[in-house]
DNA sequence: ATACTTGCAAAAGATTTGCCGCATG
DNA sequence: CATGCGGCAAATCTTTTGCAAGTAT
């Protein structure tokens, strides 16, 4: 069983055969494509069908939505048209995109967090989410 | 002649009837309609048409785009599904959007300035661009 | 004359939804 | 039985584009 399959039973979110397949294939992203796969939805519907080619891109729509209001994974809106997608983790990142070919770098960095929250907190917020991306292009050695 | 209609005859962007009205609302916006402004093309749309009914949405659409790419406006994309634009400003900013009234505080830090490029830096990648977005709910005193 | 602009309506791309049959508790 | 789910196609929303006519250089 997948682990987003576990967290689905977590939070009561009912499991239909098209969920679990989504789910195991969302659970598989990086593993069997890289650390650096976020795929957005028809890139989903393509996986998915290779294991029931039945499940329409309306399913896949439906359940990205569902899973990403219940916090089980993220939707990110980089520079383009379209959402993607990858798994929620325990520890919050940020993304560099690569501007010449997409290629998605993930990045950790505890003092921009808490400079964050110190910037809301001035400003008589609280911070509630917040979306950090860096655009850049390789430097050559 | 409005701020941005100047900064098109710097670059050499041509200014149609047109583009001046629009150039003028876009100049207007924060002026008008405080510094929270930042329509969208739908917005723009109203505001340019109450000076001229007849330029249609289209040449908002193609516009903003050609402003964009100038880099004259900047343009947006908030967790909704369109795209927000204010004028260029000589201090980058980065904003803070409240999430119970889609109110947007624009902010200036050097030192996450600073903590972005390093961050891009020590990834091996020259900062080009990047987009900071706090999201928050208001501290009730 | 040549190249750029615009308005209109149609097209495109991403996402949502109505309907209805089907599955599940 | 009652509610929720999924497939399909149609609808929606934002943005882009082809075309023909108009404008500027």
């Amino acid at each position: 069983m997948s682990k987003i399959e576990d967290k689905c039973k977590e939070k009561g979110v009912r499991l239909t055969d098209q969920r679990k397949v989504i789910a195991k294939v969302m659970s598989e992203s990086k593993m069997t494509y890289g650390s650096k796969d976020h795929p957005d939805v028809d890139e989903l519907h393509k996986r998915v069908s290779l294991v029931d080619k039945k499940i329409s891109i309306a399913t896949v729509y439906r359940t990205v939505k569902l899973l990403e209001e219940s916090g089980i994974i993220e939707r990110h809106d980089f520079k383009e048209g379209k959402s993607r997608y990858e798994p929620s983790t325990d520890e919050h990142h940020d993304h560099l995109i690569d501007i010449n070919n997409g290629e998605i770098i993930e990045f950790v960095d505890k003092e921009i967090e808490e400079l964050q929250n110190k910037i809301a907190t001035k400003l008589g917020y609280k911070l509630v989410d917040h979306k950090l991306e860096l655009y850049g292009s390789k430097i050559k050695k």
